[in-house]
DNA sequence: CTGAAAGCGCTAACAG
DNA sequence: CTGTTAGCGCTTTCAG
């Protein structure tokens, strides 16, 4: 039935008879429990709501599907229980492998998963895991600099959960700009939530009320500062003239003629096609895997968020 | 193992004993080939970056989890061999049902499809499977009177595949506003192309060429219209005074403060969730499944892209 | 209440 | 090249 060298007039007959009795199809299921290969991995993200996973998730499974592979999609709402029921039941369902962007510290992870996997946006320091992500540290640098060489001086930072690797990394290309500038470091401007819309929009509105000297703003993401742009829309604050607003991941929504939001640039798309592809290659090679760490280049999008210089 | 009634010490001590023994994790692969119940559903739909999607699949994915199932999502891109591929792995994985939102016209999936399956957004007129919808004659005439009732008289129909289920029966719903209130149908305005952003902005630009006295455009779906606003800033249309422009779904950023589209809501997440509990019923009661026809309702959001009245 | 045995649908490793 | 057999890790059934 699968084809091998064999027969050619008995095997034709049975294919063709099995076909015709009532749609025959292979049990995957007992295929899996006997080769031990369930030609499936799984797959954690947070927010499947946010445009930056889903297009991460979109790679994902395009790429999984391209190789042979079906992805189980686990959304765990930034929810660290959740997400351990999740990588329980993908290992009971022998998932070969796992691709997880993790809700919190990485390094509680690698207790709870005995399968190879792959980080989103995380550090493999003296750990048993690849990881693919953009260069965070440097996207930080990029989008404060471009503030800075907008002329915007009072530049706040307004991320996710503040130590969130992620965050760590941005916040910290954030810091070398403002110190390579001479520009003071003012903790008070530096705030965090969560990585959504909402949060945006209140982290905006306390760090403005608090020091309503402030000209500028870096967002964690995209997604925050479309709710930081929401309430300088709604505060009456002229954006770019009074207010720089540069965001991080460039998801589509940014370019939208009425948003035009300065933003770092990231391949997400691509950033799923290897995230499979380097697990895939880690799966393959088994104990002796070498670890990876891949790390793409962001890139600045200027558009109409922070002045023209 | 799976603690049904049974011994008090032998048990308990075996337990801690399984449990110590590096991490024993039942083989769900196996106990599935047994049982023959994979607690696995499938989801096929053509596009998670289209925040519509997105929701629903996130509807779908959590009333799947918390019902102890775990889904398979698969993204078609429109393409329907895709789609035909998934169905296939999917059954050949064994999963219980699946929920799809067809490419084209769900006629065709009846042959390909021998596994309980409901069907997001189509008709089940002589069929084998249930269906979950909004109704969507009555969100393409209460978005096309709303125009009317502003004002607008020379009202575009700008669609996805004219043939689509759901295209139908909105543009069923714009004719039957028009008619209503005795304004001519012009088929030279009803355009039809593919559900996305891209599509919107071509043919609005289309459209706005031929017929230059158009003073309206209900779209298809918001990211159409999102594509139809792109087009008319670019023009350099005045929108909502010489052009009304309203969507179809409410995906979150149609809320923006920046874009305020006018559009028909639909309750996405409850369409996810409503789906795979039909599907879960329609599994349980096996082949005296008595099909469903879900239909709820939609509602028009009024914002800036329309006159107000 | 516990242990042994059968079998889910397949593949792999054998002989014929 | 074919047919047979064993066994993947579990659940279920049936004796002990």
């Amino acid at each position: 039935m699968s084809n091998k060298e064999g027969v050619s007039k008995e095997t034709r007959k049975k294919v063709l008879k099995e076909a015709k009795r009532i749609g025959y199809r292979p049990n995957q299921l007992a295929r899996e429990l006997v080769t031990k290969q369930s030609n499936t991995i799984g797959v954690i993200i947070p927010d499947i709501l946010n445009p930056f996973f889903a297009e991460i998730a979109k790679g994902i499974l395009e790429e999984a599907s391209i190789k042979g592979y079906t992805a189980l999609l686990c959304v765990t709402n930034w929810d660290v229980q959740l997400e351990k029921k999740y990588i329980k039941n993908l290992e009971e369902k022998r998932v070969e492998g796992i691709i997880i962007k993790p809700c919190e510290d990485e390094q509680k992870l690698e207790d709870s998963i005995n399968t190879p996997y792959v980080i989103l946006e995380g550090n493999n320091v003296n750990s048993a895991h690849s990881c693919v992500e953009v260069d965070n540290e440097k996207g930080g640098y990029i989008g404060t600099k471009h503030l800075i060489e907008c002329g915007y001086r009072k530049i706040a930072y307004v991320g996710g959960k503040k130590y969130a690797y992620s965050n760590e990394k941005r916040l910290k290309g954030y810091k070398r700009a403002l110190a390579e500038n001479n520009i003071d470091l003012d903790e008070n401007l530096i705030l965090s939530g969560e990585f959504d819309s909402k949060s945006g929009y209140e982290l905006a509105k306390t760090a403005l009320a608090d020091n309503p000297h402030i000209d500028g703003i870096f967002c964690g993401n995209d997604v925050m500062a479309l709710g930081v742009l929401h309430y300088a829309n709604q505060a009456g604050i002229n954006i770019p003239e009074e207010l720089g607003v540069v965001g991080f991941d460039d998801i589509s929504y940014a370019s939208l003629p009425q948003i035009e939001l300065t933003t770092v640039y990231q391949p997400k798309y691509n950033l799923g096609k290897l995230a499979v592809n380097t697990l895939l290659d880690d799966i393959k090679e088994g104990k002796e895997k070498t670890l990876k760490r891949i790390i793409l280049q962001p890139d600045l999008i200027k558009r109409k968020t922070t002045r023209k210089i």
